[in-house]
Order: C-alpha cells, then sequence, then structure tokens
DNA sequence: TTAATCTTTAGAGTTAACTCTAAGTCAAGA
DNA sequence: TCTTGACTTAGAGTTAACTCTAAAGATTAA
C-alpha cells in the first residue's frame, strides 16, 4: 500500500507544495512513481520524511539534509560522515537548549516586571522591588 | 559614554549592517544621534539590543519585536499587551523546547544505529540488535 | 460518462532577514 | 594637514524556504 502526495504531506504536517519542492532540491530521491507519473509514497518514505522533519526542525539546512540523503543512497561506504553528521546535530541542539534557557530566565524576568507594572499601572517596578533590579543587572550583565 | 555603531555591533554579536537594517526597520527608535549624524548607543541601547536578540533567537519575527518596541514606546498604557507578549513567548520557548527534546532521542536513536553500523562496516544492525527496531518503531510510530 | 478533485510540470512570485555597494562624510593618529 | 578607517544614506542583490499559478493529465464517486 502507498500513499498520494497529499495523504503523505498530511502524514508529517506538510503541504503537497513543500514535498514536490523537496523532491525537486533532491531530497526525496527514493519516492517512486507509478506507471502513471504520481508519487507514491511508501511507509518507508514516510520515515524519510520524519527524519528530514527531525534534521530541519533542529535547524540543518536543506542542503545539508541533501548531503545527509547523497550519503544514504551512495551505500555503506558513507557509515562514517553520516555518523559524524548526527554526532553535530546533537552537539548543535544541546547548545541550542542552552540558549534558550537564558533566553528563557531573560522572558520570565521580564513576566515578573510587567506583571508588577501592570499591577500597580506604571513602570516604577525597581523602586518597588530593588530585588528586581539585581536580577535584572544579573541577567544582562554579559 | 556611548558606543559607535561598530562597537554596539561587536558587544551584541551582530554586525553593523544588521544594525544599520534593524534601525530601518523601526527596531531601533531609541537610538540617538550626534551632531553630525552618527548614532550613538547607550548602555540602555545595549540592553534594548540583549532583549532584541532574546527575542529573535527565541523565533519571535523582526516584525513583532517591532510591534514590542513601539508598545515600550507609546507608553504605560500598553503595559498588558507587553506582558502578554512575553507569556505568549514563554508559551513558544516551551514547546519548542518538547519538540527538540522528541528530535534529540531520534538524533540519539541514529548516533546509535550508526555506531554499530561504523562498527560493522554495513547496515544490518537491527539482525544484530533486535532492541534498537523496537526503539525505532517508538520513536517513529506518530 | 461525467464532474469534481487530485496530481503533474515548469516556472514565477513571495517573505524574512540579511548583505553588500557606492558615493560621500566624519574622526583619530602621525 | 593628511591619511586611514569607520561612519552615513539609498538602494540593489542574495539566500533559504517556501508558495503559488497555469495548463494538462489521472482518479474517484455518482
Amino acid at each position: 500500500m502507498s500513499y498520494s502526495i497529499g495523504e503523505a504531506a498530511k502524514m508529517v504536517g506538510l503541504t503537497a507544495h513543500t514535498l514536490r519542492f523537496y523532491d525537486k532540491e533532491g531530497l526525496l530521491p527514493f519516492v517512486k512513481k507509478t506507471s502513471s507519473g504520481l508519487r507514491a509514497f511508501t511507509e518507508s518514505d514516510i520515515e524519510w520524511l520524519k527524519i528530514i522533519e527531525c534534521l530541519k526542525g533542529t535547524g540543518l539546512p536543506l542542503k545539508q539534509i541533501k548531503q545527509y540523503i547523497d550519503w544514504c543512497m551512495e551505500g555503506d561506504t558513507t557509515i562514517p560522515q553520516r555518523l559524524n553528521m548526527f554526532i553535530e546535530q546533537k552537539k548543535h541542539v544541546e547548545e541550542q537548549k542552552a540558549k534558550w534557557e537564558k533566553h528563557l530566565e531573560k522572558i520570565n524576568f521580564k513576566i515578573k516586571y510587567y506583571e508588577d507594572a501592570a499591577q500597580h499601572g506604571n513602570l516604577n517596578v525597581f523602586e518597588r522591588n530593588p530585588k528586581l533590579l539585581e536580577e535584572k543587572k544579573r541577567l544582562f550583565k554579559d
């Protein structure tokens, strides 16, 4: 059994347009066509799409995703490159997570700040709560 | 004391080009100019830049960042909108974090998979390690 | 069998966020 | 004072990733 481009698109949360675009960019060399020229997505193709989504969702550009797909098509000799790519991507994700953690601290500070401001209808927050000023200094020092 | 556009750029890890672009887009209405027309960034301006970086770094588009800056310039009446924006952004960051966590699981799986493949020089990983196949099914089921 | 809906292609258009260029102005050191 | 490098503007160009259009062919339900 196989899926049409529209069905496949729905399954992975993309549009058929986007899947055609990916195909044009060489990201879907594994997708076969029916005798009448329609793309037929297999279960395995859907898994490929999920890996592509995973890589794209963690910030890998389509060009590098294509590089990975090319390696996969090339065969067993490219296993080290592929392993390396995922190790690098793991590093990248963990760096991003750390960055987001820092951003989240600033956002939490702003929420506290504006909650106090909203309660009193003005921005004299630090006069009312000097500890928040200390926190601000800590968060924005670097 | 104040900083030139180049100094400010270096301090926040952007280029002078980018800061001029942000200015043109209306993101830096607070930056004053010297009598001869050069931008002079104050310490407070640098803090603004850091907040902009925080919002941009967590995926808020420049247009919405401009909306926030506009609210700040408008005065105390926009405090509720600003509070709401940061609450929404916090939600967004936490959703992203959860998504990245899921992606990271897939990446970790791929690392295990390719480590085994690299060790044996071929991709018969699931024959050697059926438990990994179970893990794959779990990770890619949805 | 026919209408509605889907799919095909090539190729044009869009959006966000830069990134660079040119031609001129300003500032700091020798 | 002169030179070097940083700054100014307006505006053009770039990149990534879609997003859409048009015209034609395929599939499906009535």
